[in-house]
RNA sequence: GCCGAAGUGGCGGAACUGGUAGACGCGCACGGCUUAGAACCGUGUGGAGCAAUCCAUGGAGGUUCGAGUCCUCUCUUCGGCACCA
């Protein structure tokens, strides 16, 4: 058996040229469009990868592990004769490769050019069966000739608005964030702390979407804490504003009102004071009123509270700061006089940006009212309206008393007696019939600012007519192209700024004094989108045609990591409900199933990073293992959605695997017929049953395991066969079921299982060899026969009171009766020592499964 | 604080709707082959005990003939959200 060695390294750059010359070419080749369009109705399969950002640093093992997940996936359901949909592209816009040109002065088209390449050998290399001939880029004009064309639709439908706001500035990328792009008050990117900027940008109107958006996820087909964190992103609300008029306040004569929000408006009798944030539209109406004195000291709280920074202000913890305005506002029930004060502990964006201070049942109300009794001298009553089920009615006084809870009604007029939810209702309807306030749905979910104020992505097809009005750039103009004259070195302003290309460009197109808006989008924008693009990724005329949407779309699976689930995975749905509703789209969610890969942990069990130095280069495991070993490696690591840290040992033993088949496959194909007396052949039938049935539920790791059992199985056999060498029995293996154990291993190891196709092939005498294909991966995947896999005899645990005392083996070859297997489990000697003296009250026998006495 | 996920040998992990806990792999130990090593092959490997047996799935209870799996409480770790009214 020493004959031949594992050659990996010539296996896979033999087998490597011959799946490249069969590949489509790639690229920026103005490849014809791939309207086969035959119509017909297929079994089709759209599987999908994430849209990867092209980085300078190459493939990691963690983009092998999904890769090779969806690829196995792609295989497989291709030898079972399903249509596979199984594309790839670039999300090549992006601030890294701007940044880095910002440092180097090289253009980043170039630099993404490069990044591109790099991947596209490392996948190739790692045997990933893309389609290469719809590889898109979203930095090629033709892709973001289209993502122009969606914002101008957005645009014709008002969902696409420029609005002057605060918004999140970076300033270290020198741009905006999204609300979505912030994290702990940080740049997602950079982390540098993030601040605040008056400015004018363009936003998405997704609010609009938010019932849509949470209905959709009902019908998907998704792990359940995403679709959870996504309905909490949303953050759907409901409740009431009430409506408060302020005494003493006056407009036009007409009395002033405060609108505050709240989702208890159960405790409302409970209200002894309204808080306006400080951003609150009143604050200078306050100011305009209030004597001079009082006036001073309202706008220096005012000024010191705007230019605190989020993190000033989250670092203060739950500490309140405040101001008294000397105003009061009318409780339209109970006819309490409610003080009026300006704080920051109530937000802006929240709800109206005012609130209604409850300070016995909320802990924020209760901690500002202690401020205002001790530091403002303002006289705030803390009332007891809920008793939870302790009964405890004792007056609130300190914190830990706050009751937050549910309960019943008390000190609260014809609500008392009534549970929290009754009551909520009851004062709603009250409220509304009297004029009070109206019910209101909120979320949390803000509009999705596009803006960016940088170069490396698509620009804004947008220009301003000389008065400064905005007109969109008209579609026959698109792709409104990135100029290329462009400083990359961050002003602060828009890098577009500095093209005289746009700018000559827009003028004379438009007209003089005519000017572009020099934002481009941001790349998630071009992110959301691109799954639709690859059903027709070089069609001119449309972002893609009817036809080929019907065809492939919507995604079956999708693999993408847990990072994109607010992002990437909102934008989307968005986009897909928005091109339904203008016929489009025959469908509502983009992506009927979805997973997540784990992440792949350096061997310390910490996350790969260059600074800790834990980074597995998969060229090196290339190198030294092969590419199949390297696939298996990362689907044997455990299940696919876990974090598992890598070990290199256990990359070896996967070597030592692959030369095993990779040996037995040669001696055994030499004797056309395997002897054996263990029972290989069941065990092939055992073993494509089980792996037929993990591929598709994505237990890759079980998977390989039976084949490993297999190949042990097979190894025993393959030295018991020198001994019986004649007698053809049930436990005979041709060669050709060989093949089939090959077939198995195909999806997992391509290179490998193609090289031994071919030496089983080359041994096979013509009559048993499948004319039709050559290619291990163009043959129909192997069935499992029932019978065939079938033990000869059963092994049933025999317990005494639930613990194991003995087996008793059973042939499956004539059926016994379950008082016959009873009397026999009750016969072994080891039983009847354990039921000696005792009494049987319980006999259990679950078929097949266990014998189980309960004795006294 | 709120929402969510996960805790099983020395390690990664198996265990379908409750039915032999530890499949498979790594590591380790002993043996073979070798001048030696590497590689490879064989055997063993949860813990305690000579053994019969007992103890073991983060911890404490419970349901059940039987619990890693179901229920209650609790601890730890990791993700997400967070002064959201």
């Amino acid at each position: 058996m020493k004959s031949s060695v594992y050659d990996h390294k010539k296996i896979e750059e033999k087998w490597l040229k011959i799946f490249s010359s069969k590949l489509p070419s790639p690229l920026d080749g103005e490849g014809t469009p791939v309207n086969t369009g035959e119509g017909e109705a297929r079994d089709k399969l759209y599987l999908l990868f994430a849209f990867p950002y092209p980085s300078g640093s190459g493939l990691h093992v963690g983009h092998v592990e999904s890769k090779t997940a969806l690829d196995i996936l792609a295989r497989y359901y291709r030898m079972n004769g399903k249509d596979v949909f199984f594309p790839v592209g670039w999300d090549a816009f992006g601030l890294p490769a701007e940044n880095y040109a910002i440092k180097t002065g090289i253009h980043p088209a170039e630099t993404t050019k490069n990044a591109i390449n790099t991947f596209k050998r490392q996948i190739k290399r790692i045997g990933i069966s893309y389609d290469w001939e719809r590889e898109i880029a979203a930095s090629h004009p033709g892709y973001y000739k289209w993502t122009q064309w969606l914002f101008l639709q957005l645009h014709k439908k008002g969902l696409a608005y420029q609005a002057m706001g605060s918004v999140n500035w970076c300033p270290s990328c020198q741009t905006v964030l999204a609300n979505e792009q912030v994290v702990d008050g940080h740049c997602e990117r950079c982390d540098t702390e993030v601040i605040q900027k008056e400015m004018k940008q363009w936003y998405f109107k997704i609010t609009d979407y938010a019932e849509v958006l949470m209905s959709g996820l009902e019908q998907v087909d998704w792990p359940k804490p995403t679709v959870q964190q996504q309905l909490s992103w949303i953050g759907k609300k409901t409740g009431i504003n009430i409506n408060y008029q302020v005494l003493g306040l006056k407009n036009d004569g007409e009395k002033e009102i405060i609108t505050c929000f709240t989702t208890r408006p159960d405790t409302n009798f409970g209200a002894t004071f309204i808080v306006l944030g400080p951003e609150h539209k009143l604050v200078s109406k306050i100011l305009d009123q209030v004597q001079n004195d009082k006036k001073t000291e309202i706008s220096k709280y005012i000024e010191i509270a705007r230019n605190k920074k989020e993190i000033e202000r989250l670092a203060e913890g739950k500490k309140k700061t405040g101001i008294f305005t000397g105003l009061y506002c009318d409780h339209p029930e109970t006819g309490k006089k409610l003080p009026l004060f300006i704080s920051d502990f109530v937000l802006g964006n929240v709800g109206t940006g005012a609130v209604v201070g409850v300070p016995g049942h909320d802990v924020r109300d209760f901690e500002f009212a202690q401020f205002a009794n001790r530091e403002l001298g303002e006289k705030v009553e803390i009332i007891r309206v809920v008793v939870a089920s302790d009964g405890d009615k004792s007056p609130i006084t300190r914190v830990e008393q706050v009751q937050e809870e549910e309960g019943t009604m008390v000190n609260s007029g014809f609500l008392d007696g009534l549970d929290i939810h009754e009551a909520t209702q009851k004062i709603m309807d009250y409220y509304e019939k009297e004029g009070y306030g109206d019910r209101v749905v909120n979320y949390k979910l803000r509009d999705w600012l596009i803006s960016r104020q940088r170069y490396w992505g698509a620009p804004i097809p947008i220009v301003y007519d000389p008065e400064g009005k905005a007109h969109p750039v008209k579609e026959e103009h698109l792709p409104w192209k990135l100029p290329d004259d462009v400083d990359f070195k961050p002003t602060g302003e828009s890098p577009l700024r500095s093209s005289k290309e746009l700018q000559e460009r827009t003028e004379k197109l438009y007209g003089k004094g005519w000017t572009p808006e020099y934002d481009t989008m941001d790349t998630f924008v071009c992110s959301s989108w691109y799954y639709l693009r690859f059903t027709d990724p070089r069609n001119e005329k449309e972002f893609a045609s009817k036809e080929n949407l019907q065809k492939w779309m919507p995604v079956d699976f999708y693999m993408i990591g847990p990072e994109h689930i607010v992002l990437h995975l909102l934008y989307s749905r968005f986009f897909t409900k928005f091109l339904r509703e203008e016929g489009y789209l025959d469908f509502d969610e983009p992506f009927l199933k979805m997973r997540h890969q784990g992440m792949i942990l350096g061997p310390n069990g910490k996350k790969m990073s260059k600074s800790k130095g834990n980074v597995i280069s998969p060229d090196d495991i290339v190198e030294k293992f092969g590419a199949d070993t390297l696939r298996i490696y990362e689907m044997f690591m455990g299940p696919i959605e876990a974090d598992k840290p890598w070990s290199t040992s256990a990359v070896a033993g996967i070597y030592r695997f692959l030369g095993r088949i990779h040996n037995l496959t040669i001696s055994t194909s030499k004797s056309e017929i395997l002897n054996s007396k263990i029972g290989l052949q069941r065990k092939l039938h055992q073993t494509i049953k089980k792996v037929s049935q993990d591929i598709p539920k994505l237990k890759f790791n079980t998977a390989i395991a039976t084949m490993m059992e297999f190949v042990n199985v097979w190894e025993k056999a393959s030295k018991d066969a020198v001994e019986t060498r004649n007698g053809v029995s049930q436990n005979t293996l041709f060669v050709t079921s060989i093949r089939d154990f090959i077939k198995l291993l195909a999806p997992f190891a391509p290179f490998l299982a193609e090289e031994l196709n071919f030496i089983v092939e080359a041994r096979l005498i013509t009559s048993v060899r499948d004319k039709n294909a050559v290619s291990i991966h163009d043959q129909d995947w192997p069935k499992w026969d029932e019978k065939l896999a079938q033990e000869e005899e059963i092994t049933i645990p025999v317990q005494v009171n639930g613990k194991l005392r003995d087996q008793l083996v059973v042939e499956t070859r004539h059926s016994v009766s379950q008082d016959e297997i009873l009397q026999k489990a009750k016969k072994l000697p080891k039983i009847q020592k354990w039921l000696e003296g005792k009494k049987i009250i319980k006999e259990i026998y679950v078929p097949g499964k266990i014998i189980n006495f309960v004795v006294k």
